[in-house]
Parts: C-alpha cells; sequence; structure tokens
DNA sequence: GTCTTTACCTGTATGC
DNA sequence: TGCATACAGGTAAAGA
C-alpha cells in the first residue's frame, strides 16, 4: 500500500529513469476509470515529484501528470519493451521516443491519471510531514479542536499529506500513544512526540524503500525493506518490542489498528 | 460543520 | 475441488 515513503522512493527512482526523455505516445486501457487526454505529443519530461500522495510528471509544454497509486497501483519501466505484451492489470502505457515504456498496473483499479495545468491545485492537501512547517506547534494547531481519533487525524491528508495505515501505527507506537486518543486532548509534550515519531518514522522508511508488505514494487519490480523494521502493524499477537507486552489489533476509524495495549496506554481525560 | 460509515475494487485466505 | 465469505485500505460520498 503505497503511503509517503513508498511514493518517495518511486518519484526518486523515476525521476532517474525518465526526466529528459521524450513521451510520444499515452495509452489508456481501463477507459471507464480513465479518460485519455487531449495531448500534443511527442514532450519532454522535465521533471519527477511528489506531494502527498500523488506523483507529479511535469511536461515542457504542460499539463502535468498527477499520478495516485492508491491500494494497488505500481508504476514500472519497461526498457525497449514499449511494444511488449499486456499483462491484464496494466491500466496505461507512457510510450518514450527511445523505444522504452513505463507502465501503470493496478490490480484493484483505485489508482487514478489526471492530467491537468500545473498551477491547478490538487485536492486539499495537508503539510508535508517532513517539510519544515511541520512543527509541534503547527501540528497542535492543526488538532486542537479534533474531537476524532488521533489516528483518524494522522490520516487525514487535508491535515497531513501522505501518512496511511502503517506509518499511522508505527508513528503512534514510537510516540506511546493510543490510536484512540482524542486528538485534541494531546498533551504540548505528546505532540512533539509525535511530530519527532511521524519525521523519523517517514525518514526510516524511505530510507529502506518502503514497505513490501503485498503489492507495493519500486519501479524496477523490487522490493522495500522497512517491513523488517514494523514494529506493531500487522504483528497481532507478537510482542511488543519495547515492553513486552502484547500487540492488540483494534478497529479505528474502520481501519485495522495495531498498538502495544501496556506502553499506548488510552488514558482518561 | 464534524465525524463515522460505506462503496469502490479484486486477489487471497479461510471455512464448510 | 468448489463455493461463499471476510478481509485488505485510500479516498470520496453518503449518512449520522
Amino acid at each position: 500500500m503505497p503511503e509517503l515513503p513508498e511514493v518517495e522512493t518511486i518519484t526518486r527512482e523515476l525521476s532517474r529513469a525518465i526526466v529528459g526523455k521524450k513521451l510520444s505516445k499515452f495509452s489508456v486501457f481501463d477507459t471507464a476509470k480513465m479518460t485519455q487526454p487531449r495531448l500534443v505529443l511527442p514532450q519532454r519530461i522535465i521533471s519527477v515529484r511528489r506531494r502527498g500522495k500523488f506523483i507529479i510528471l511535469d511536461l515542457n509544454g504542460g499539463p502535468s501528470c498527477f499520478i495516485h497509486l492508491r491500494m494497488t497501483g505500481g508504476l514500472f519501466t519497461k526498457s525497449e519493451q514499449s511494444n511488449m505484451a499486456r499483462h491484464k492489470h496494466e491500466r496505461a502505457r507512457f510510450y518514450f521516443h527511445d523505444g522504452s515504456a513505463l507502465i501503470f498496473h493496478d490490480v484493484r483499479r483505485f489508482g487514478t491519471i489526471e492530467w491537468r495545468k500545473k498551477e491547478q491545485p490538487l485536492p486539499q492537501l495537508g503539510i508535508e510531514p517532513l517539510s519544515r512547517q511541520f512543527t509541534a506547534q503547527a501540528f497542535g494547531q492543526l488538532l486542537k479542536n479534533k474531537t476524532q481519533a488521533v489516528k483518524s487525524s494522522l490520516l487525514n491528508q487535508k491535515l497531513i499529506a501522505g501518512i496511511g495505515n502503517i506509518y499511522a501505527d508505527e508513528s503512534l507506537w514510537s510516540a506511546k500513544i493510543h490510536p484512540k486518543r482524542i486528538a485534541s486532548t494531546l498533551s504540548v509534550r505528546e505532540v512533539r512526540e509525535l511530530v519527532r515519531a511521524v519525521r523519523h518514522v517517514l525518514r526510516e522508511a524511505i530510507k529502506k524503500g518502503g514497505s513490501t508488505l503485498r503489492d507495493y514494487r519500486r519501479i524496477d519490480g523490487g522490493s522495500g525493506s522497512y517491513q523488517k523494521s514494523r514494529k506493531v502493524y500487522g504483528r497481532e499477537g507478537g510482542k511488543c518490542l519495547r515492553c513486552g507486552g502484547k500487540i492488540k489489533r483494534i478497529r479505528v476509524g474502520g481501519r485495522s489498528s495495531y498498538f502495544c495495549p501496556v506502553c499506548q496506554r488510552a488514558k482518561r481525560v
């Protein structure tokens, strides 16, 4: 499930692989979900960047291509194989002048590709958690009126852009905060600790190329390795690596949430 | 307006 | 083996 570290990894790899290439053709195969854009081609790819969980390809003459991988989407580069047969889950293909291609693969068809002008705003996205703007003060302001569970706030892309289920659980464990704590009841110290934890967890995950638990793959088909560093996510019944407590799974906002009931206590407010 | 639940979607695991 | 069912979760839309 691509979250910020996975999307950042793909963005960096794509940047090395396709910036400077000339896009000569773009084909959509899943016409029920995506429309064929009106594009004047060829155009050169001038940059690949990330905002939240979006991957953005900028062309020299515009528009830009906004890709969201959602649950099972993936981007794969193929050298000299732009004429190769299409896999049943391939949803779109970018063809380049040199004969190479970029494949958009998505089993569950949640992923999106949108072409829009660079200056056209993205859906409202919150603070980038790895930017300077993500301070304890700024985050505290965002949470101060929130009566929802802190985990739901972490997953709210309008507040913070890029965190998904895995890294929300890992960050809350690192900060010793129960996922169901009401966001507005966090102390200044706890908010500071959570900001530190989010930054730390995301940075470590990027260093390891993200987490490959099920579907996520890098652009050459390789895996990330942060799944080996997970402390709680997917470890129901296992021992807490900090206190030895038994990791529990509960549902928060309709999502499976893993935590240690011993060192992430639900505090009375 | 805020928060929670549901729908979208398909492969995989489980139980009968 | 074959079928039914539950589950995974990012996001938008519907419902409370």
